[in-house]
DNA sequence: TCGCTTTGACCTGGT
DNA sequence: AACCAGGTCAAAGCG
């Protein structure tokens, strides 16, 4: 796959998704707010990786290199119906249609992302180490404190389960969003020698990104920084700045709004119809 | 004491 | 109805 395409979102790709999705990938998550459903494919390397739903959400810089395979999966995803009565009272899964929103297929050695990919080549290399363990290892590395739990992705995960799947070829393990009030999973697959072959994210957060605590410190740093531990390339500070866009877009909209509801309010008397 | 991981058991849906 | 696979629960253990 061509590293420089662009990112075209609703590209449906369905031929290369086939050889990504397995069939027991089938899941489907209902939230009062917009969900997502996205998948990381790793290589067999244990590549960086960047989530669909996490980029459109967070803006991820356009210049990722993601491939988004397709986000129009429906018909790509069996229907069947799912879980519906966990005892937990929380089972968010019913019928609905699934709005999977993307599936990320990263080349490894993606320079944007390099770093994270190598720290999570070692957490994928040693799958046991606990997430204090990780995080003293980071600090040794890096001044920065770096809580990584499952994977680093900014937010703050807490594993509830793990199985063998497809004939104990794969273990496989769940994680939900430690977030009080947010209800998004991730599924992590890995081969038996620790390799992440697979990332599942069910919905999308309704929360911010979980600061770093030398950002809650006082540090000017960007999360980008903290997470790379390093001062920024070019590329990386228009990814802080693509951080923003969210903001950006959101507040122009608002702002041309109420500039056109004005405009017509002043211009409607005068009109005559 | 708290938060997390581990892991066996349980539940559910599909065949 | 039985079996199987996947998803989740919850107790136990750990740091």
């Amino acid at each position: 796959m061509d590293i420089s395409e662009e990112v075209v979102p609703d590209l449906v790709a369905s031929d290369i998704l086939e050889q990504n999705q397995k069939p027991d990938s089938t899941f489907q998550e209902a939230k009062s707010f917009e969900e997502g459903i996205s998948r990381i494919v790793r290589s067999g390397n244990g590549a960086s990786d960047i989530t669909i739903s996490d980029r459109l959400q967070q803006n991820h810089n356009p210049d990722s290199q993601v491939h988004e395979l397709e986000s129009n999966q429906e018909k790509d995803i069996s229907m069947a119906s799912l879980k519906n009565g966990n005892s937990d009272g929380h089972s968010m899964l019913h019928e609905e249609s699934l709005n999977r929103e993307g599936t990320a297929d990263v080349i490894p050695g993606d320079g944007i992302s390099e770093e994270v990919a190598s720290d999570e080549l070692k957490q994928s290399k040693s799958p046991e180490l606990r997430a204090h363990d990780i995080q003293v290892s980071q600090e040794g590395i890096s001044s920065t404190v770096r809580p990584e739990k499952a994977l680093e992705d900014g937010y703050n995960w807490r594993k509830y389960g793990q199985k063998n799947v497809r004939g104990n070829e794969f273990i496989r393990s769940y994680y939900k969003c430690t977030h009080h009030t947010c209800l998004v999973k991730k599924q992590v697959e890995r081969s038996h020698d620790g390799q992440i072959l697979d990332t599942l994210y069910l919905g999308t957060h309704d929360h911010p990104k979980a600061q770093p605590i030398s950002v809650a410190a006082g540090s000017s740093s960007s999360i980008q920084e903290e997470k790379m531990g390093e001062p920024l390339s070019g590329v990386a500070e228009s990814m802080i700045e693509l951080e923003f866009f969210p903001l950006f877009f959101s507040s122009m909209f608002v702002s041309s709004f109420c500039f056109l509801n004005c405009w017509i309010s002043k211009v409607e008397p005068l009109i005559t119809w």
